[in-house]
DNA sequence: CCAGCTTTGTGCACACGTTCACAAAAGCCT
DNA sequence: AGGCTTTTGTGAACGTGTGCACAAAGCTGG
């Protein structure tokens, strides 16, 4: 959605549409598994199975990356590791910095799920002198000063954001300007960046609204009536007046 | 994806699109902050830039809803935080447990972001004898042996697995066997769970491996020639014979 | 009470993603 | 060597999501 580049006539030759990029890491690590096991051939229906989707969409995808897997037999594990590995990128090292160790930033350090797949966790920053200084998953925290030195000197090229909401724009802001355009951002808080920068948000409290959705579907539609009268299409309008009184707990009566 | 109720005409009436719901939280929060600093109304532009999204795409979020907001001058703040929560179902309390005290659960148990908006911590577990006893965050942390009673006497209706990816399909399975229909998994594996059952997934290395893929592209596009001849289609089958072969340092050549 | 301005709600067209279903390719067995 | 079986790769149909553009609705000022 970030990646607008002008000329994109559809996904012929280098063009992956973004939902099939986003099921490739999840192909490779079931690849990596069978890999891990010896086996040296996969189906289609046998991978999509351990990726959890459908054999006709995992095919699809592959087909994008080229022609690879041989009918009436399959894929080669070992190869198509090798040819997802080096669609993703991640035949290179990519290090990594992590701004914010409070829990989340702290616990992330020491993710070992980080370490592997080519990245690296190059640096840990925090704003507070008193985190700088300390020893961290082998490393010692930064303080945010040298954020722009140490994303140079160490070649860092994707940034994580732990902060505290509040701060999170500010340190993405400094992560653009000293070069930095992939962004990894955990604060609940849309980030703001300019074209050219990628950010992924990971918000628990996002995945837990949605769930907590479909949680109170499953119940009202079983058994129990609905709780609401659908409430006179209008009553907006004439409800419009009582601005300021405490609605959340007045309308639902 | 997982609720497939069998009819659904299309959406009217009660059925809100997927993508819909994902950005409802958005909104949600965006107003929530317009309404601490006291805004009464904002139109649909405003609240669009504030949740990052286009102004067309909010109105037709909302529209589905129904028709809150007045022409002319746009949404009421107060009125609209209360019709989203009671959508989302954050009008009601969600006691969630999270299994798998490491680092991760560590983390959560200890975030804020928690327990805002209905969710509530009512119990931590582990499966490690040494971990069950601790305190964290003012709780004390459970065996795993309780699990089924926990989640009965709790109410507990979501679970959050950050356990190690090995344990993770054992803990789903018996999450569901307690009656648990909405799981938020933190550990990098498929988990399979019978109809009904709502699952979200959280992956950090998937969300890196994604960011790889698009930085990879700005930087071989920029300059530097593609790193690869087409490599003439049916050289897997030519080449299908090597297996075993540590092909990932072979093939670039 | 009317004219003009603002902003919502939505019909429509298009883009993207998913799934079906099948021809083409490859291996295997007799 | 030829037919049978397996499995890929993909054309085509369908469904979902996005964005434009505009009519309808409401407010405000004269």
């Amino acid at each position: 959605m970030a990646t607008g580049r002008t000329e994109r006539p559809a996904h012929r030759g280098r063009g992956i549409p973004e939902a099939t990029v986003a099921r490739l890491p999840l192909y490779l690590r079931a690849l990596s598994a069978l890999s891990e096991r010896g086996v040296p051939t996969v189906s289609s229906e046998e991978l999509a199975a351990a990726a959890g989707v459908n054999s006709a969409k995992l095919r699809k995808d592959l087909s994008y990356l080229g022609s690879y897997g041989t009918r009436g037999v399959g894929y080669d594990v070992e190869y198509l590791v090798y040819q997802i590995s080096r669609e993703l990128g991640l035949t290179q090292d990519w290090p990594v910095a992590i701004i914010g160790i409070g829990n989340l930033g702290h616990a992330l350090a020491n993710y070992g799920g980080f370490a592997s797949r080519g990245f690296r966790v190059a640096a840990l920053l925090d704003a507070d002198r008193a985190v700088a200084g300390q020893r961290i998953a082998g490393m010692v925290v930064r303080h945010m000063d040298d954020l722009e030195q140490i994303v140079r000197d160490d070649h860092v090229s994707i940034g994580v954001i732990t902060t505290p909401a509040p701060a999170a724009q500010g340190v993405c802001d400094r992560l653009v300007a000293a070069g930095i355009t992939s962004i990894l951002n955990f604060a609940p808080t849309v980030l703001s960046v300019p074209e050219g920068v990628d950010v992924r948000k990971v918000d628990l409290s996002i995945e837990l609204q949605i769930l907590a959705f479909h949680e109170q579907r499953k119940s009202t539609s079983d058994g129990a009536a609905p709780n609401l009268p659908p409430a006179a299409p209008g009553a907006a309008a004439s409800r419009a007046g009582d601005v300021g009184g405490d609605l959340p707990e007045v309308m639902p009566a």
